[in-house]
DNA sequence: TGTACATCAGTGAACGCGCGTTCACTGATGTAC
DNA sequence: TGTACATCAGTGAACGCGCGTTCACTGATGTAC
């Protein structure tokens, strides 16, 4: 798995051509690859064409059958990542005791993703990717990210555990709160944080239990 | 002043050479050229040396007579830029007549300058410019941007107008967030934010009149 | 069972581009005599 | 005052590189007969 920049072009037999009906499993490998490649020290800038066929161990072209252009390459690896942190809050939610368990376990979970894969967390919600579009915020991608953020928060006014109101807003402070804690600390690694409890709950403060 | 992406080589004439002793002039020009670049849709990406050449309206070159290279270019646009929101700050928090005004107003003109300057912003806190190392958070580069707030914080500690407690630990609290504001809302323009000032707000709750 | 063939996954070479950087240069301008 | 010259700001052409993309191709593999 740990393969990036190991060789410039494939080492013959590094990787066996797919069998006949299984040409569509190269995609999966390429998207992987991408993801493998977000995670590099230069972030998106590194994920280029020809980096991400050298990185899944096979020539610039052949990316071509599985996606019409680099954009489109790029795209679906986005997605991906917006999924698997949806399912990761989506699980961290549900595995909570209650509703305000539910938030902090969301908080927490948002937190850990954009610390442990802090170049996917970026390419989510950091616009350097080059979109032709700028990034839809409800409808389509992130919008299942920040409905759990929602759903959480609503939760809470339902129970008691946040003053009711409007559960929307109160989620966009949070959320914001979050981003900030993930994208500072990556970005200012040698800052002195406080743990990331404490800047969770700052976060929460004035939104839940008043 | 717009410039950006006019035209391929330098028009003849469009610049006017300096004359014998004043010959670092250029080198101001090349700054300017460089900022007005940073708020160019793709961003730092475009900060290219010979970009800022062209800006300039001046050979790719003539650059090495001020920058030994194009990384010394770009990292003393970004000091500009923290040289002008610093004194942002400052003079925002100087206009105030109480500490709890200068603490508002310190974030009002962060978020201002976040919001005006996308790509200026995105340049000091985002991390995407190839910087040989992490940039310094407490020494050096942005020392003053968050010293600015601390003070401002302490203050109203101070006025009794926040809780007394570390003023460095509700400072970066504030920074956090206003960070997550400034950061989010220009990524994500398409998201329906409520007015700064009730997002301002959220960031100061539970730091300042508990 | 054997063989010809169509299909399919993936390739090698080439294109035009913009990049950062180096080099020897040009030509205006101030200064020394 | 006139002129030769050194200085200085900026240039044009070239380099090697990696990029995205296109093209005609190769060669293994499953299938039809």
């Amino acid at each position: 798995m740990r393969r990036v920049n190991d060789e410039e072009s494939p080492a013959p037999g590094a990787r066996r051509r797919n069998p006949r009906g299984e040409g569509a499993r190269l995609r999966g490998e390429l998207l992987e690859a991408a993801v493998r490649l977000l995670e590099a020290p230069d972030g998106a800038a590194a994920l280029t064409l020809r980096a991400v066929a050298r990185e899944a161990g096979v020539a610039a072209p052949s990316v071509y059958r599985h996606f019409p252009d680099r954009n489109a390459l790029v795209e679906a690896a986005v997605a991906g990542c917006f999924a698997r942190l949806d399912d990761l809050l989506l699980r961290a939610a549900a595995g909570a005791p209650g509703p305000e368990e539910a938030l902090r376990a969301c908080c927490a979970a948002y937190c850990r993703f954009g610390f442990e894969h802090p170049g996917q967390y970026r390419a989510l919600f950091s616009a350097d990717l080059p979109w032709d579009e700028p990034a839809p915020a409800l409808d389509g991608r992130g919008a299942g990210v920040f409905g759990r953020l929602v759903d959480a928060v609503r939760a809470c006014a339902d129970a008691g555990a946040a003053r009711p109101g409007d559960a929307f807003a109160m989620a966009t402070n949070v959320w914001v709160a979050l981003h900030g804690i993930v994208s500072l600390r990556t970005s200012r690694p040698r800052f002195p944080w406080p743990p990331v409890e404490e800047l969770i709950e700052a976060a929460l403060a004035g939104q839940v239990r008043p």
